[in-house]
DNA sequence: GCCTAAACCTATTGACATAGTAGGCAAATA
DNA sequence: TATTTGCCTACTATGTCAATAGGTTTAGGC
């Protein structure tokens, strides 16, 4: 599956926040952008969706910066994507529900690979995907995560 | 699962030439646009790639038209897919294989989808997706069907 | 109250892919 | 030989992506 650098960095993002943000100190997109190696007037864009989508709250002004609006175990991987890129969870445009090919492929065959994905998406956790993350690599980041 | 018409009207077309071309004839380009509502033109690209693939050979001139190369139980639906767009299974681009949050997340969480999305499509044959497709509504094709 | 660091917002841009359209050439058949 | 069909090349309009740029607002530190 195809997915957009929006979509990539911004999960990113709201892994970093979830990791170097734990002890409710906020972290900022200059931050995010500097660790995670991204274009910081990019990365604020897409911190602006997230914060939108109500994922983030932002706090202005000096030693401001990004932190969880709700905790990491509430938010949905689905519903991040679907902030990051409406079309990438949504199965092909909408063409009647007759009884051409078209429709019939697009129930047998499409919608079988898109409610799978988004079975999987819908039941997954950030806090599952960034523990799964921890568990493969932890070495390097025991020396940042306090 | 965002799918290009490209793709949507590739897989069309072959079943199409499953459907129509049963009993060895063979299928005209035009035939298809005009069953399928795709535009002609747009079709005969689509055709040209599934012909380079290998999967509909064609025969010109009068009478002429495509039919299967080799049989629908043969046909890999990931080659389809890959031949129609070759980025469509192909996970994220390489970003090396460094220890950044971006790596880890790619095989955490990127790569888990993908490598799902390929088992599927791996497996599933072209025939089985006719089936399907058949049974799900056999009313309206078998009028067509000889 | 000023300086600075940060988020916020708007506009613009270059590159690329998509979804076609157009027109002519080549081949095979009737 | 005329017609039908595929083959091939070129072109275009539209939209999205991935930034970049620059200014405005807000909040904290001094």
């Amino acid at each position: 599956m195809k997915v957009s650098t929006r979509v990539e960095y911004g999960l990113i993002a709201l892994m970093d926040i979830v990791i170097y943000g734990e002890n409710g100190q906020s972290v900022s997109a200059l931050e995010i952008a500097q660790r995670e190696n991204i274009s910081h007037k990019y990365l604020e864009h897409i911190l602006f969706l997230l914060r939108q989508a109500g994922f983030i709250a932002a706090q202005k002004g000096m030693k401001g910066g990004y932190s969880l609006a709700r905790p990491a175990d509430e938010i949905v991987l689905s519903d991040v994507l679907n902030a990051l890129d409406s079309t990438i969870l949504s199965g092909l445009d909408d063409c009647g529900e007759d009884s051409t090919l078209r429709s019939v492929i697009k129930v047998c065959f499409w919608e079988k690979i898109n409610s799978n994905l988004n079975r999987y998406t819908e039941q997954l956790k950030l806090s599952e995907v960034v523990n799964q993350c921890r568990k493969n690599i932890p070495e390097s980041w025991d020396m940042y995560v306090i």
